[in-house]
DNA sequence: GCAAATAAGTTAATTATTTAACTATTATCT
DNA sequence: AGATAATAGTTAAATAATTAACTTATTTGC
């Protein structure tokens, strides 16, 4: 005769808590919150967080001869992840690429006049934002999550 | 004569540094980096990290007649988004999904014996790996990161 | 100087995510 | 009881991300 064993609770069938466990738990829970916060607000300008990001790169580098290959390592991006975001913003008329002449496999990236524009209105409103985000926490506390972050950041560098 | 204005470095070009944009840059490289280090190490067993949420929220939730819609809250994921990721991990046999009789719009969701396996077989190195992701940090850095984080979600709930 | 290696970018296939629109089932309200 | 509302889940279309495979252009090394 079979035995109906157990649908009885194990202890063993949980995994253990641990400072690192958690930790690791809070930095994915804080990425989710600010994604849910940031996906909305920049959708007023039309734009996600990612290309929000890559308009913001361009613009920090405009004096250089920015590729993509440099585009996407400071965005910590796979290189066609980059092909493709750039497909679209230059299809929305936000950055423009033109093929290095010197060397014909380049090509530089670079904001537009309605990217730069675009840039300068999300500015406008935008520390407003940053600080609705981090409205639970005090200066002091933001500096000091910035460091602790910063600090797990540099191990792994 | 048209004058070849500026192509000169305007100094309101650049968004200003403040404690808030720190903290929120420093929440996403931080997040950037924990999933740069769990993406291969979840690929060992042919996961991602978000299928892995979902089983352990499966298995935490086991007690319990799970239905997807519950599934989406506890994962702070949209509906479709866990329709789509259980097809996959019933697919793979670790999910298990069987109509409610008594409301049959429900379904119930729960681990597969190989699901329930393959969940004891990660939490074996899991606690070594996490670690590893925290290395940066000493365990009450660690704790206060989770502290911070932890206040600064609260105010958004 | 030409063949092989390297580098930049694109395309293809997979997974994850969203909102909007749809189907099917159950509950509500006169 | 029957029309209407609400709820659970799915499908569709869009964006973002990955790795692998491919194309084209430049360098390197004999």
């Amino acid at each position: 005769m079979k035995m109906r064993v157990a649908e009885s609770v194990d202890p063993h069938d949980d995994f253990p808590s641990s400072p690192a466990r958690s930790a690791v738990v809070a930095v994915v829970r804080g990425y989710g919150i600010v994604q849910k916060l940031m996906e909305p607000y920049f959708a007023q300008f039309a734009l996600t967080p990612p290309q929000f990001q890559l308009l913001t790169v361009a613009n920090r580098l405009r004096r250089n001869t920015l590729t993509q290959r440099r585009l996407a390592g400071e965005l910590y991006v796979s290189f066609p992840n980059v092909t493709i975001m750039l497909a679209r913003l230059e299809k929305a008329g936000l950055i423009e690429r033109r093929a290095n002449t010197e060397d014909r496999r380049e090509k530089f990236v670079r904001l537009s006049r309605r990217g730069q524009a675009l840039l300068k209105h999300v500015w406008r409103v935008h520390q407003r934002q940053l600080d609705r985000v981090m409205a639970g926490l005090t200066a002091p506390e933001q500096k000091e999550l910035t460091r602790l972050l910063n600090k797990m950041l540099a191990a792994h560098t």
